[in-house]
DNA sequence: TTGACATGCAACCAAATGGTTGCATATTAA
DNA sequence: TTAATATGCAACCATTTGGTTGCATGTCAA
């Protein structure tokens, strides 16, 4: 779950996220092509998704294929958003009522 | 966007939202007292988490109320983790078939 | 078998992050 | 008015992060 939030959080790893969802299975090579920075770079972050469980990689002779893994992102939604989600109307009524006693 | 998921990235973030979520409208004291870090720590996270707009404040004279918004959350949820979410039996299907068939 | 190609590993570096301490400011209460 | 309390601001520091370069390894194809 942790290693999940971090690897969220940043733009270049959600871009690879991203182009997955657009095409599954793409290789190494073929994913360092959309990114503008080396392919070690872009190893590093694909290794952090993948210690997230949030792509899954399978070898092919000297090729690598990633595959998108929605699940701990489905996760996410149902666990911890839903917590929030759950409360939602109340905590937004909560905070309107709230200010407007303020004023 | 990129604010929330950085502001969700840190574990002491997350237990600062846990805590709002159990007792809305905490003050700074108040929150520091369950975290094991000076106040100035915690002020700082406070800070990130105002930014992507995940807490509201509200200066009651020398005290500041705290309060958790759930909006962008649950806008992650809406346009984020839908977007995956979506096509999940599908790519899990197709990783499956993929799986199976390379053995 | 050998050259080209896809990926892996490690050292290194700058910048961001998460924390600290010290001091300043503002408000409440005696 | 003055002392205590609640928060704000800034400098500083260690570690993590995101990137680089250089070289090693493994596989395919001629």
């Amino acid at each position: 779950m942790d290693a999940v939030f971090r690897a969220l959080a940043d733009p270049t790893r959600r871009q690879l996220l991203d182009n997955l969802h657009a095409r599954n299975g793409q290789t190494l090579n073929a994913l360092c092509a959309e990114m503008d920075m080396t392919r070690q770079a872009v190893t590093k972050h694909l290794a952090i998704l993948e210690e997230a469980n949030l792509v899954t990689t399978l070898r092919k002779g000297r090729e690598k294929e990633h595959y998108l893994n929605p699940v701990p992102i489905n996760e996410i939604a149902e666990r911890w958003i839903g917590k929030f989600e759950r409360h939602r109307l109340d905590a937004l009524s909560d905070l309107k009522k709230r200010l407007e006693r303020e004023d």
